[in-house]
DNA sequence: AAATCGGGGAG
DNA sequence: CTCCCAGATTT
C-alpha cells in the first residue's frame, strides 16, 4: 500500500520547516533570475560547489542584461570548473533571450520558460515553483528517488524518466500554489539530505513509517548492472576539459603547439578541439602566414 | 530510449 | 577505484 499524498506530504513539509538548508538562492531578497541561474548551475553539479560560484556570479552579473552584455570569455572563465561549459554558454544565450523576448524579466509561464536556451522540463518547473511560488511538477533526481522508494518500494528510479512516472508524481503535488511550491523544495531536500542515493538515513526519515521501500526491507536496486556508469578518464570529456582549462588560464591567444601538449593522442585531441570550436566554446584564429599553425582562445 | 557532455568529493 | 550530483540536447 503506497502512502496517500497527504500521508507523504505532511511529514515531509513539517520536516522541511525544521531542516531546510539556508541556501543563498532561497533568501528572501533573491531575484527570479537568481533562481534561474542557480538551477542551471545545479544541473549535474552538487550544491556545495555551486554555492560560492553563484554568489560571485550574481555579484558580478545581477541581471539578465548584465550577463547578456558580458564577454563570453569572461563568462566561461567565471564558470570555471562547474562542469559542462555548454551550460555557461546557454545561460548567456538565455540571458539574451530574456532581454530580447521578455524585456529583461524572467517569464512566469511554462511554455515561455521551456523556450529559453538551457531550460528543460525540470528547470522550467523549478523556476515556476521557487521564483514565482506557482504549482508545478518538479521532478529532479532527488524527487524521483524519494517517490521511487516511498511509493513504488524500489531502491532507485528507472534510468530514464517515463511519462508514467511524471503522471504519478503529479498526483502527489498539492493543489494550491504555495503548498505545491513548498512540496517541491521539501521533497528535493529530503532526497538530498536523508533519502540519499548511497546510504539513506532511514533512521531519521520523517516518512519511514509510510515508506514502501522500507516496509519491504529495503530491497536492492533492480536496475543494478544495467546502469550506465559514465567513465571519465581518457574520454573526450576529459580531453575537452583540459583544453578548456588551458584556454581559461591563458592571458592571450594560445599557440597550437601548447594545445597539442595537453593530450598525447593527436587524433583524439584534434577531434575534441574541432568539437569545441563547433560548440562555440573555442575560437580558432588562422595564423598570419598561411603555413603556420593557428592559435586558439575563448570566444569574445 | 540512448549517448553525449566536466569535474570533484564521498564511500 | 566506483559512483553520483536540483539535466538538457541531440540522435
Amino acid at each position: 500500500m503506497p502512502p496517500t499524498p497527504a500521508e507523504l506530504r505532511e511529514p515531509v513539509l513539517a520536516w522541511f520547516a525544521v531542516h531546510a538548508r539556508d541556501l543563498p538562492w532561497r533568501a528572501a531578497d533573491r531575484s527570479a533570475w537568481g533562481v534561474l541561474v542557480s538551477e542551471v548551475m545545479l544541473q549535474q553539479t552538487p550544491v556545495v560547489r555551486v554555492e560560492p560560484a553563484w554568489r560571485s556570479w550574481m555579484a558580478r552579473w545581477p541581471t539578465p542584461a548584465d550577463l547578456a552584455a558580458a564577454s563570453t570569455a569572461d563568462v566561461l572563465r567565471a564558470w570555471d570548473r562547474l562542469g559542462y561549459p555548454r551550460r555557461a554558454l546557454r545561460l548567456q544565450e538565455c540571458a539574451r533571450a530574456v532581454v530580447e523576448r521578455h524585456d529583461g524579466i524572467v517569464p512566469s509561464s511554462e511554455p515561455e520558460l521551456l523556450a529559453l536556451p538551457g531550460v528543460g522540463s525540470y528547470t522550467a518547473a523549478a523556476v515556476l515553483a521557487f521564483a514565482y511560488g506557482r504549482r508545478s511538477v518538479v521532478l529532479d533526481t532527488n524527487v524521483r528517488r524519494v517517490l521511487a522508494r516511498t511509493v513504488d518500494g524500489v531502491a532507485l528510479p528507472a534510468p530514464s524518466q517515463t511519462v508514467d512516472e511524471v503522471r504519478r508524481a503529479t498526483r502527489y503535488v498539492p493543489d494550491d500554489d504555495a503548498t505545491a511550491a513548498r512540496w517541491a523544495a521539501a521533497s528535493m531536500e529530503l532526497g538530498a539530505l536523508v533519502c540519499t542515493a548511497r546510504s539513506p538515513r532511514c533512521d531519521v526519515c520523517p516518512v519511514q513509517d509510510v515508506c514502501a521501500w522500507y516496509a519491504a526491507g529495503r530491497p536492492a536496486d533492480e536496475h543494478a548492472g544495467r546502469r550506465k556508469v559514465q567513465t571519465f578518464t581518457g574520454t573526450d570529456r576529459q580531453v575537452r576539459g583540459r583544453v578548456m582549462a588551458l584556454l581559461r588560464d591563458a592571458l592571450g591567444p594560445v599557440p597550437a603547439a601548447a594545445v597539442d601538449a595537453v593530450w598525447p593522442d593527436a587524433r583524439q585531441l584534434a577531434r575534441c578541439v574541432d568539437g569545441l570550436v563547433a560548440d562555440g566554446l573555442v575560437t580558432r584564429d588562422p595564423a598570419a602566414s598561411v603555413d603556420d599553425p593557428p592559435t586558439y582562445r575563448l570566444p569574445s
